[in-house]
DNA sequence: CACAGCTCTTGTCGCGCGTAAAAAAAAGTG
DNA sequence: CACTTTTTTTTACGCGCGACAAGAGCTGTG
């Protein structure tokens, strides 16, 4: 913006001094690709010479549909969530759309005053990470018959106009295959399930095992909450001091629990890793951001963020575009990938 | 909201059907302590009933001063930030305000494009956190002159209504001491500061040092943007491998960096930890949310986030209330607390 | 040349609420 | 009871833009 020239205010007034009608102005900024090519670079001229902004109440006071897009995830805190939903917001914002970020913190009553919050804003659509066991099945459910939302890491059979996750059928057996062709097959290591994918994760398991001959082996502890590492801490502390690990192999239900797992058997003495003189070998699942830095950096299961963050995304916009279809709901399931680092 | 009443719509409606005049049901949700006490039960009797909640963009569209407070961090993929993140928004929530999240990622562009999207929402006052030395110092300052803002972790001088932060200079000292106590005297790692944070960090290192009698080491070493555990880890392995380290107890900057160096020193087959039959002692500063789960746990020196958290956005409301005072810009800084752990 | 097909302009309405001023009602006071 | 003070009602206007309709201007086609 160069200086001298006095502030702009309306919409009106930066219209007059481009020499361009309000209304063009107006579907300029709806959608640039809109309007002729020299009218756009001549709008274009003018925003960088008067800074105008438009008024962004008044502009989603009166439109049948906002450029506004919710991202919901349950629990910021983790930086898985917080990887996803930057992918996310970037994507958004490459498009034209509005990103707002909301975090549930694990609780019930926040997810819900999200969903109100989110309604008084008009969305265009949302992109709704739930927070799983814990969501209010009908809250949710009636927020989605308002608003175009696309659920993605957790799933909530029938909710939503698509789904967007990992295929833990298919990464679970990947890494249970891994192990076992390694070593000692796994026991799996989790905790009451905070969202579907535990549970998954847990089935997934118990049919590799069996499918590879093998004796499932299941270690379920106590804890609840989204404070997994200091589950897998505890918990972890108290299995190896009271013997109740099955076999010298764990694979957790996800990364966050094997981090707090790993700091147990640090604690107890045990040395992790694969190979002559390990005590203990162990896994986890998701490639969470900070699994190359544990002691040993943590053999896991990557998940695809940045392709989860892109589909869900492409799949509301096409949603959008398209109107939504009731009748075929989506699911996209992408397959992780075996990362192999030195716990297992 | 009860089942088979129609929905109402608009404010007008709200009033007619619950006796009382429009004006007033704005005053009400401006600030329920507004009206008397019967007319609030009057009111929200009819909200449970209807469940009406007034069109955001309308609301803000005329109002002076709007309840957006906006939230600004540098990097949300850090635990630390997420978490102080959290504590501001149910901060801003319990007072009546509605809270929005933004995240730089690390990137001056990112940061100057929140600026702009900030102006549009017209915030009541915003909470920032700048990047740093990546910080545009006059886009910062043009955007302060316009909202009222208190800055928090990272200080910028002259900047903003205020500065909420810890102290360096208390909190570096406590440790160091510490660290000269029990063992042999730190040298000080670190990379590129990104912030001032970095800069103190190391002139506090120094200072404890030399007034204790020692000579202050430092590591500097190479590296850039927020990935600090990646850097950490890089130049661990280097420092390490190269025999760069001049002494065995090792002061990082910050615990992301510490538990990058960690990593490093696991892998390289040291053992970290205080007392016989240990190679290296490792302390970081923060208490980051994983420094409990890392192997060993990490030594640190915890800053209070909930204090910064809470003075800040209170520092921010006394503002809003009082009007601002130019003249004299706050500063508050909080002491760290110790934090022993397994790895100092 | 006429005609069609875009794109832009002109003009006008209304969204839902904030806000202000004045009048009316209610509450508090002695 | 009369009086003041607080609270609510009435009435009216305007915020800045979206949306729409009708017409004007430009372009390309045969």
């Amino acid at each position: 913006m160069s200086s001298g020239t006095r502030k702009i205010r309306t919409m009106g007034e930066f219209a007059a001094v481009s020499g361009i009608s309000r209304p063009t102005v107006s579907k300029y900024f709806q959608d640039p690709r809109s309007v002729k090519k020299v009218t756009r670079e001549r709008i274009e001229t003018a925003i960088d010479k008067y800074g105008f902004r438009p008024n962004l109440f008044a502009m989603n006071q009166n439109r049948r549909l906002t450029k506004n897009i919710g991202i919901v995830v349950p629990y910021l805190a983790d930086p898985f969530f917080a990887e996803i939903a930057r992918n996310i917001e970037r994507r958004c914002l490459d498009a034209g759309y509005f990103p707002m970020l909301f975090s549930s913190h694990g609780e019930t009553s926040l997810e819900n005053d999200i969903f109100e919050t989110l309604r008084s804003l008009k969305p265009a659509g949302v992109l709704l990470a739930p927070l799983g066991r814990r969501s209010e099945r009908q809250v949710v459910e009636d927020f989605c018959g308002d608003v175009p939302t696309v659920l993605f890491d957790s799933e909530i059979e029938g909710v939503g106009e698509a789904f967007v996750g990992s295929d833990n059928f298919q990464s679970i057996p990947l890494i249970v295959e891994y192990l076992c062709r390694t070593g000692e097959p796994p026991s799996f290591f989790e905790m009451p399930p905070v969202n579907p994918n535990a549970n998954k994760r847990r089935q997934a398991y118990i049919q590799a095992m069996e499918s590879l001959g093998h004796a499932p082996q299941v270690v379920h502890v106590h804890g609840e909450g989204w404070a997994f590492e200091e589950v897998g801490y505890r918990e972890g502390m108290r299995v190896i001091a009271e013997r109740k690990l099955p076999t010298d192999t764990v694979l957790c239900s996800n990364d966050r629990l094997a981090i707090g797992f790993l700091a147990a058997a640090y604690e107890k003495g045990l040395r992790v890793g694969r190979g002559q003189g390990f005590a203990l070998r162990v896994a986890g699942h998701d490639d969470h951001p900070f699994a190359r830095f544990t002691s040993p950096s943590l053999t896991t299961v990557a998940q695809d963020y940045a392709a989860i963050a892109e589909r869900s995304v492409e799949t509301l916009f096409r949603l959008l575009d398209q109107g939504i279809n009731a009748e075929r709901r989506e699911t996209e399931l992408f397959p992780g990938s075996l990362v192999m680092r030195q716990s297992a």
